[in-house]
DNA sequence: TTGTAGGCGTTATCAA
DNA sequence: TTGATAACGCCTACAA
C-alpha cells in the first residue's frame, strides 16, 4: 500500500492540493462539484490526513492526556478504569486520542506536562484526583493550556470547568431508600472530616436524616475492610437499636457486613462507588455515572479547544444513582 | 516562554543545526567539546526535541497502543488496569508514549489500526485478550507491524513473540501450598474445558496432586460467584474428606468461601489473579505480575522496533505468586 | 568533525 | 473559487 497524500488525492481529482486541504478545513470555501470529486478520490484512496504534518503546521496534536494511577491498593481502583475507557470512547467520537502518563506526586506531573507540551504538543489535560491545595490547576491555568478536571477544586477557587459526581445526593439516595424500606435508626461509617469527597457523602446522609426528623450516629476512620469493621462495631454496640448502615465506600461496607455478622445483628449496608466487590458480594451500592462524566469531560473540553469556551468556566455536577443489590 | 528549536540551540552554542542534531542522534560523531557546549545550551534552554517535525523526517512516532477495554461486569476486570500502568510506566522510561483506544470486536478494532497507523503513525500495538482464532494477529503480521500480545496465541501458530503468565504453575504453587499445610484431599473449582487459560490452571493443580501420589475431584462451570457457589456445594457435598478448594478465579473462589460457610465446613481456598476483591476479603489468591509482564512486553517491542529484533519471535512465560492470606 | 541543501505532508498567505 | 509558494522543525545525504 503506497503512501497516500494529499498530493495523490489532488492528482486523482485533477485539482491542486490546497483545494483538497480546503475540502478537508473548510469544505464551504470550496465549489459543490469540486468537492464531491475530491471526496470521492479520498474515498477511492482511503486517504487519511497525517497528524504529524498537519501538527506541524496548526501547533495542535489532537491529543489528550490523562495520568493513570497505580491501581489503589484496594476496593475502589476500578473507578479510574471506567473513567478512562469513557474518556476515550468520547476522545474517539471527537476525532481526538488520549494518551497516557505515570507521575510519582504533583511535581512530577508537571515535570510531565512540559514535557508532553513541548515534545508532543498535547492539546489538553484531563486531571482526576483533584485535592487541597492541588498545584496542577494553578500551573495549567497560569500557561493557558485547556484542561478539565473531573472532580471539583476542594478548597480553591472555581476558576476553572470540571466535573464532578454529587456525593451527597448519592448518599441522600441510600438514606431515603432505607427510610423507605422501614429503617428508622441509620448509622454512617465514613471517613475523618476534613476530605471534600468524604464531608459531602457523611452531609447527604445527615440531610435526609434531617429532613425525616430522625438522627443518627456516624463515625469517621481511614478507609479499609478492618477499619470499617471496627468502626461498625463500635456504632451497633453503642446503638442496639440501630438497623441500617450508609458507608462513604464500598470497602467500609464490606468491614460493616462482617462485622453485622458476627455480632449477629441484621443490618442493612449500602457502599459507595458500586466496585467489582459489590457486585461480587450482593453489596447494595452508589454508583457514579462514570462513562457520562467522561462524556461531559470531553465536551467542555471541545469548547475550550474550539474557542468558543463560554466566557465562565462551566460547572457540570452529575447525580449518581442506587444500585439495589441484597444488602438494602 | 519562546519556542526553543534545534535552530535555537545551534545559535546558542554556535554551531549549526546539523550538529545540535548530531549530538542528539549520534553523539560519538560529535568531537566531546563541542558536544558538550551543545548540552549546555540545549540544558539551559530547556529544549526538547519536537516529535512531529521528528516523526515527518522518520516516520516514527514513538507512540503504542493498547485497547482499553470496558471495566469486566466482573471481579477480574482490574487485571488489565494494572498492566496498562506498568506498560506507561515501561514505556515512558523507554521514550515511548501510550495511545489509547477502544474497539467493539475484532473487525473494529483492525479499522482502528489503519486509522491509528496512517493518521498517527503508531510504531506498534500490544495486544490482550488474544484468543482463539484471534484475527488481530494475523492482519499485523501480514503488514510487518511491530507487535507483541500479552497472551499467547490460543490455538494458533506461534510466529510472532509474546508475553504470557504460566497459569498452570500458579494453580501448582496453590496447591503445594495446600499439601504442605496438610491437606490432602484438595479439589479444583475451574471452568469448562476448551479455554486455553482455563485448561492450564487444572492442569496445575493436576499435575501437584499427581507428583504427591494423590487425586482430587474438579468442577468446571461458567465464571462467577454464584456459579462458583453451586459448584462447591456440589462437590464438598460428593467428597465429604475435602478440605480445600483451589479455584481458576477470585469469582469462583468467593464463591466456594460462601457455600464452604453455608454448610458449616471448615474449607481452605485459594483464589487466581488477586483482585481487589481477595485483597479485601482476606482471600489467598495466585498473582500475576502485571508490572513485569508490561515490562517485558516493552522489552520485546523494542527489540522489534530498534530492528534488532531476534531471528526468531521471543517467548516470555512468567511465574505467578502465591500471595497467602486467611483463606490458606 | 562540521556545515549546507532539500524534503517529509500539511496549511496559511496571497495572487490569479 | 482555485492554485502557487513558503513555512512548520527535524533529519539524511552530501560537501567542505
Amino acid at each position: 500500500m503506497e503512501k497516500v497524500t494529499i498530493a495523490t488525492v489532488a492528482r486523482r481529482a485533477g485539482v491542486s492540493r490546497q483545494t483538497v486541504s480546503n475540502v478537508l478545513n473548510t469544505p464551504d470555501v470550496v465549489r459543490e462539484e469540486t468537492r464531491e470529486r475530491v471526496r470521492e478520490a479520498i474515498a477511492e484512496l482511503g486517504y487519511r490526513v497525517n497528524q504529524a504534518a498537519r501538527q506541524m503546521r496548526t501547533g495542535r496534536s489532537r491529543l489528550i492526556a490523562v495520568r493513570i494511577e497505580p491501581a489503589n491498593d484496594g476496593i475502589n481502583g476500578s473507578v479510574l478504569d471506567r473513567f478512562l475507557h469513557g474518556l476515550t470512547d468520547a476522545a474517539g467520537l471527537a476525532g481526538y486520542r488520549v494518551m497516557l502518563y505515570t507521575a510519582a506526586g504533583d511535581d512530577d506531573e508537571i515535570a510531565t506536562y512540559e514535557e508532553l507540551l513541548s515534545a508532543y504538543d498535547l492539546d489538553a489535560f484531563v486531571l482526576t484526583s483533584t485535592h487541597h491545595g492541588d498545584p496542577r490547576t494553578s500551573w495549567l491555568a497560569g500557561r493557558d493550556i485547556p484542561f478539565v478536571t473531573f472532580g471539583r477544586p476542594w478548597g480553591a477557587p472555581d476558576t476553572h470547568s470540571w466535573v464532578d459526581v454529587d456525593n451527597a445526593s448519592g448518599t441522600t439516595a441510600a438514606t431515603e431508600r432505607l427510610l423507605a424500606t422501614g429503617h428508622r435508626r441509620i448509622g454512617f461509617l465514613g471517613w475523618p472530616a476534613g476530605s471534600g469527597v468524604g464531608d459531602a457523602r457523611r452531609e447527604g446522609w445527615a440531610r435526609a436524616l434531617g429532613a425525616a426528623h430522625l438522627l443518627g450516629s456516624s463515625a469517621g476512620v481511614e478507609d479499609g475492610v478492618d477499619t470499617g469493621a471496627a468502626a461498625a462495631r463500635g456504632l451497633l454496640a453503642a446503638e442496639p437499636d440501630t438497623t441500617a448502615l450508609v458507608c462513604a465506600s464500598d470497602s467500609l461496607a464490606l468491614g460493616a457486613l462482617e462485622a453485622a455478622r458476627e455480632m449477629g445483628r441484621d443490618c442493612a449496608v449500602i457502599g459507595f462507588d458500586d466496585t467489582a466487590v459489590a457486585r461480587a458480594i450482593g453489596l447494595t451500592s452508589v454508583s457514579q455515572p462514570l462513562a457520562e462524566a467522561a462524556g461531559r469531560c470531553m465536551d467542555l473540553l471541545r469548547e475550550l479547544l474550539d474557542g468558543r469556551a463560554p466566557s465562565a468556566p462551566t460547572h457540570v455536577l452529575l447525580p449518581p444513582s442506587l444500585v439495589l443489590r441484597q444488602t438494602a
